[in-house]
DNA sequence: TTCGCAATTGAAGAATTCTTCAATTCAGCA
DNA sequence: TGCTGAATTGAAGAATTCTTCAATTGCGAA
């Protein structure tokens, strides 16, 4: 059994982190629908444009998202839809976690009336 | 189109970070293979035991994983077996973006082959 | 009890990441 | 040319996270 090589687990550390950021998830979630204007991202989410530029260059470093000048304005695109998965898988395990939550109140609640 | 309510983003932010460290993403994948010592844990991690049970805690914190007291060894689990799912997801991700990098697309395809 | 091992905790300084501001680039148009 | 709106960049301080150390807890054996 080969211990796994040093830089692969730093490499997949790194591209978590950076999905965790609200900013960038919300990034990724408007993506999802298809490509977008920078100016349309901003409408949507309530962060100064030079905060959103800089996530944006986060996401474009690690090459979740590509950037295509069209114009005056730059439009945003996933760069591989498997990200949507994994949004997806995210998203079902933060349910279970919060469901599992809510269980384990209602055992206190039933507990404590006992 | 009702907006996504504020903490939900947050909330998945958070728990995307608590994956983007080398060691948390290390217990999770030796904790695929089922539940284990932290003593075990430490032998294949290389870290300091006061380091690796700070990680231990995060992931504890956000409910990733259990912890059970077995007489004098404390054994973790993972606490849902999605965990599985994102990790792979994401390794099909790391995979479609570093190809043409080869050390790390090669370690990638011959831990996919164990 | 007292010792020894396993694991955790709290706290401090080091290191990294975030937010913001000012300045800059780029394209289109008068 | 110069002006405007769109977007990015660089840099600084603020805030957060990491690592390490010392001290502590829990448990079984002597």
């Amino acid at each position: 059994m080969s211990p796994m090589p040093v830089p692969l687990y730093q490499a997949k550390a790194d591209f978590f982190r950076t999905l965790g950021h609200p900013v960038r998830i919300r990034v990724l979630e408007l993506l999802r629908d298809g490509p977008r204007p920078v100016r349309e991202l901003l409408t949507e989410i309530e962060v100064e444009a030079s905060n959103l530029s800089q996530q944006l260059a986060v996401l474009r470093r690690t090459g979740l998202v590509g950037a295509v000048r069209e114009g005056g304005t730059v439009v945003y695109s996933l760069a591989t839809p498997d990200v949507v998965d994994l949004l997806a898988t995210a998203r079902r395990i933060l349910t279970d976690m919060i469901t599992g939550q809510g269980e384990l109140l209602a055992e206190l609640q039933a507990e404590a009336a006992e």
